[in-house]
DNA sequence: AGATATTTTTGTAATTAATATAAATAGATA
DNA sequence: TATCTATTTATATTAATTACAAAAATATCT
């Protein structure tokens, strides 16, 4: 396996990341990257995001429509709204719950999970209560 | 809202999806249901599994690479290989956790949750001892 | 620093998954 | 049977992602 290499391009992406709470989707990388590498190819984001998930650097989020990602390393899980499709953080205690299914389930070895709640986020209940 | 109206390629794939525990993808539906119409079309399909989906018959699963299509009705999550890819059903008794984090989450209304575990399968176990 | 080796980027093309559309067909109703 | 409306088919299109080759950037060695 390669060893990896520096790079500016890649730097950026996981600082962008960093200072984001709203989970983007590769084309919003893109798009805001670009205001500091105008040239940057969409496929430099693609193949930058896919390796930090690979470092374990970010984690991917897929789900309806395009894959997110996050740069929150702290286990959590997250909930979509299905008004306005924004996507949240959920820290909640849930930690053992693969542990626990991984002792009463036998057609396997469970190691993680990955869960997605799902609902009306704050501000589009207030909409739909004002209308 | 127009009224639905029967067609005999929507009951075989009804039908079809019933028979098999492994979550086919709209493609795998595809394949295997022009045994029966030769000329269906993959947008039948496809229009056909959203529109189950959408008066709850069946579920849609989504996750990397397609989405799979699952006629068991009973509320169950799913557990994924990492290594063969292949879905199978999980029974946990987790009934209870999108309410419990509704009630301790406060940037929204929760109303429910997916979960998917993910690890290795038996028969890929089995295979990685042996090898 | 200069030369070399290897990775990364860029630009573009290709692929995969899914949706859209319009004419033809099938199902429902009177 | 006649008529109305939903569905299918065939095809085109969009969206998300991956693949590839030449050019640029990074790391290593002397």
């Amino acid at each position: 396996m390669a060893a990896l290499k520096y790079s500016r391009q890649r730097e950026s992406i996981k600082n962008y990341l960093c200072s984001r709470e709203d989970h983007p989707t590769a084309d919003m990388v893109y798009t805001d990257i670009r205001r500091e590498f105008p040239n940057i190819s969409l496929g430099t984001v693609y193949r930058n995001l896919s390796l930090l998930v690979e470092t374990g650097e970010i984690r991917k989020i897929t789900m309806d429509g395009a894959d997110r990602f996050d740069a929150k390393t702290t286990p959590h899980h997250h909930f979509t709204c299905r008004k306005c499709g924004c996507v949240l953080d959920v820290m909640a205690p849930v930690e053992n719950l693969a542990e626990t299914v991984d002792e009463a389930w036998e057609y396997g070895d469970v190691e993680g999970c990955r869960i997605e709640f799902y609902g009306i986020c704050s501000r589009c209940k207030k909409i739909l209560n004002e209308a």
